[in-house]
Order: C-alpha cells, then structure tokens, then sequence
RNA sequence: GGAGUGGGUGGGGUGAUCGCUCACGACGCCUCGUGGCUUUUGGCCCCGGGGCGACGGGGGAGGAAAGUCCGGGCUUCACAGGGCGGGAUGGUCGAUAACGUCGACCGGCCGUGAGGUUAGGGAAAGUGCAACAGAGAGUAGACCGCCGAACGGUCACGCCCCUCGGGGCUGACGCGUGGUAAGGGUGAAACGGUGCGGUAAGAGCGCACCAGCGGCCGGGGUGACCCGGUCGGCUCGGUAAACCCCAUCCGAAGCUAGACCAAACAGGGUGCAUGGUCGGGCGGCGCCGUGAGGUGAUCGCUCAACCGCGAAGUGGCCCGCUUCGCUAUCGACAUCCGGGUAGGUCGCUCGAGGCGACGGGCAACCGUCGUCCCAGACAAAUGGUCACCGGCGACGUUUUUUCAAACGUCGUCACAGAACCCGGCUUAUAAACCCACUCCCGAU
RNA sequence: CGGGGCGUGGCGCAGCCUGGUAGCGCGACUGGUUUGGGACCAGUAGGUCGCAGGUUCGAAUCCUGUCGCCCCGA
C-alpha cells in the first residue's frame, strides 16, 4: 500500500533550503534532485519545488503531480533515512514514464554521493 | 446553389483500480476540563473540547478559474465643514448594489443590404497650434492675371486758351500710387453654390433658388432629437484623445484586510505644552476707608496691539475644525525609528447564488412561487495506469462504375488550474452543432 | 496583492513631454591605401518604430485596448 500522505512532505521553508544548501545532488535529463538525511532511519520525505520558469500554471501543476506519483510508486525502490527535494531540469520536456524511471535512480545515485560525503568529513 | 451579417450551444464519455483533499457518521487510542464515586500514591464513571489512527458512504476546477482594466460587497483606519488642487466619465432615456458595463432610442460616418461603427458636452469665454508648398493660414492675402473709374507721371506730328513760362480738355501707356477676389496656381484646409443684374474690372454689392448658421412660431416625442413654416445678416473655418471651460462622480488601503493564541527579541527617540507680555474696560475676591473710592506678583470675562501658536488627524496644500493636555516624576497612551517571528485558530464560503415555471417590460432587467446546496487548499488537494466507446486525420484491406461505406492499425482531441466573494470588460480557445436575417444566380 | 520601467536597422541607444525631417556608435558591404592583413580614408545598403484600433490634414510621438520582457515593495 503505497501513500503519500501530509507527513511524507517536506513543507517548511527552512527544511527546503537546509537541504539545497547542505546536502548531496544528482541528476540527468530529466530531473534534478537533491537529497539530505533525516534522523528517522526509515522514512523518507518529499519536497517538490517547481520555477515559475518552467511555464504556466497548468504546466507546472502536471510536474508536481507527475513527481509525486513518480515517488508514491516508487517507494521501495527509494533509499531510506533521507529528505529529498526533486525539480524538474531546466528545459526538460517531461512525461511520467521518464520521470517514474528517472527519480528512484537519480535519488540513488545522490545518496551514494552523500554517504562518500559523511565518510570523507 | 453561392456570397455574407448577427447571435448562441459546446468544452469528450463510461467503467475498473491505486492515490490526494474536505466535511460527515460510527469505532479505537491518547490528552485536557467541570462534576461524581472510591479515596493510599491512585483508579473508575458521565458529559464536553482537542489530537492521532484505521473504516464507511459522499463532495471535489473554468467558461474563461487567466489578464488584473473598471465597479461593488466585506474589513481596518480616518472623518463637522469649506476652498484650491488631482483623477475619472461625457448624446438621451432606462437597467443595476455600482460601473468606464448592459439595453433601447437619437445624430454622424461606412456598407447594395442584413448590419457595423462612433470619448458624440463647449471652438460667437480666453490662450495656443497648423511642417512643406503657397501671394496669403485667420477679423488673412495681391504672385500671375484682370481693370484704367480716382491721384501722380510720361507721350501725342489731336483740339482750345495764353501774360509765350505754361495751363486745360481728349486719347494712349500701365511707370508709380491704386482697384479687384471672378480666373490660374499652392495646400488637408483659402471666408458658400448656380444664374441674372451690376461694374472700369469685379465682388452677397443687389435679387431669385439651393446649402449652411442663428432667432422666432407651430406640431410630435419623457428626452436626445425630428417635421413644417417664417425672419435675419448674408457666411461668422479646423483642432479641446492641445491648454482650458462646463456638468456629474470619487476618503484611503486591502484577506499578508482584520481578530485571537503561542513562540522569540532589544530597545530607543519625540510628545505629554501653553499660551505669554504690556495696556484698556467690566465683574468677583482680599485689604484700606464712614463713604465716593483706592489698592493688589489675585481670579474670571472681554477688547486692541505685538510676540507666540505643541503633537496627531483631516489622502497633497491652505483656512478652519476636532482630539490629546493643564505642577513635577513614573507609568499608561500616541507616534516615529529599530528589533523578533513566518507557527496555529478564525475570517472561509449560502451568495446582489444556481435551475425551473409564471407574471411585468421592446429590451437590459425586475417580481412571485417552487426547488437545489455546488471546491475550500496554504511548498497549496481533482492525479497515475488500464479497457471500451465517440469526434477528427493518415495508411492498409474489402465492397463499389463513381460519390462513398465497412473493418483494422497508428496518431490526435483545444485554451487553460480556484486562493475572500460577486457584477462586467478584455484576451486565449480543437472539433462539432444550432437559430435568425441579407444580397446574387437558377428552377418552379 | 501593490507599484514602476522597457519594446525603434544585426547589436546597444537617442528622438516621444512640445505631432510634420527617424538620428548616433559598433557591425555589414564596396572602393582606396598596403607586398598582404589590421588600423585609417571615402562611399553604400539596411528600420512593419511590439501589435490592433481611434483622434488629427498628418502619429515612433496623443488616446484606448492588447501582447511580451524586466525590476522593486509587502
């Protein structure tokens, strides 16, 4: 049973930027995503933040869904113990299936970078 | 059949499944409060509030949700009033909560027509503007042309007079002064048009008709305005989306409005003041005097002069007004500067509401009755996958003389996402469909 | 939510308030100079003034609407 409810989010503002800034990041075509641990062990948030680059409301809209859906299916196949913030890249043209297959991987390969980070420090 | 005008509908559908969000219902757990029981720290019960979890059956984007161009509701602040300034609007009547919106009508312009379009008050209140061209651009003007009536000049081998210097008449010239606005030419625009008279030549200079303007009268219309008559001077140009004038309207800011709770930080400045001085008048009070009266660092009112006239508000300025204040200090308060916070609850969705019927009105719209409840998020909910159906396009196969039809495969199905709520405007928009009307051609 | 600005040759700008001629620099092209290039000199071309209406005799300029971009404040 896979969820995506309130707690699974990433809301405030401080946590958004305590991320981008201190953390680990990744990406290919399609998306960006950066990835920060949490204390939990176990439970892995989401934050989506989209531009107002990207394009009009409605474009943006169907981003943030598709990115959701993407990390809602994909759960298992998601590192544990971490917040990740994901955005589109810029100029992507995106559909879900790319992003459905881009974001486990993508989240992966930053949170191998983050822990060569901790070992390294 | 062709061409066109005006307006409207519409915004893919059904099902399965996994999710999101909101309120509701019943359940479990935690917690808080009043009360009760048992009272040993404590435990139990009833009621109410809050949180979390899982369950059930429900609601869940638009016609433009958009742009934010107008107008309102709502909220907070301010407000006795007046003047100046600023902004908006601009035919009339109506609709409306209101509007710069809408409806009907009037006038202008465009179109053969259905119709379209129109910031459409004032230019005889004033100021300004009009490049180039042209003679001249505003109570204008004489370049070419026309004229030779008037004044001057020159000429005459024309006539007359004479004091022999000359003078006058007549004619010519068009040289100067001048007349002319008909014709040419310039321009977007040059102070009406046609005809006759008139004149040196001309001219509204005069007359007739026409156009335009203005006054008056009659009729129609609520009105903008329309129709008819009559008179007048004969003509008085354009531009106000140039300044301006006139009429009407407009307090400001916005749901981060605004109210409350929690957390956090760092305070500071200013005001807290009020009328003063001198003089006159009137009254009170104290003292003096038997009394008229006199006198006073005294009180109140009032007059004049001079000086002064705090802060805040009154949208900017001014007058005026209002509030604060009355010994000092502190506090409180007001205001300014600075600092902290970006969490929670309310506002938050039932409304000038939708739909239907009937009635009123040409219509915009209004009234009555019935019926329905239709998103409330806050890093911000309506999505993912699959199947079938529908519209459109391409290709293939089959049927068919052709038009076309059937089946299959693939592609495609717009513009676009609520954020306090309404009324409009504007802009974007794939198909598909409907209604009314006009013109032309053909047939009957 | 509130406020402000910009749009003119290929690029960067002026002209707009106060209407009539679109100008400047760089760049481009042609010719000269040089053995050749650069620099220099001379000349040439190139602009629907974002778009659509309107006012006016006439609009880059005035008015209205609209599209796009940028920047502030809360």
């Amino acid at each position: 049973m896979n969820r995506f409810s309130k707690r699974d989010r990433i809301v405030r503002g401080d946590d958004f930027t305590a991320i981008i800034r201190g953390g680990a990041f990744a990406a290919d075509d399609v998306l960006v995503v950066n990835v920060r641990s949490n204390d939990s062990e176990t439970s892995v948030r989401l934050g989506i933040t989209i531009p107002k680059k990207t394009g009009s409301a409605v474009v943006r809209n169907r981003w943030k869904r598709w990115i959701r859906e993407a990390f809602r299916i994909n759960r298992d196949r998601l590192p544990t113990g971490l917040d990740i913030v994901v955005r589109p890249k810029r100029d992507a043209v995106g559909n879900f299936a790319k992003i459905a297959k881009s974001l486990p991987s993508t989240a992966r390969r930053a949170a191998r970078k983050l822990d060569r980070q901790e070992q390294s420090d």
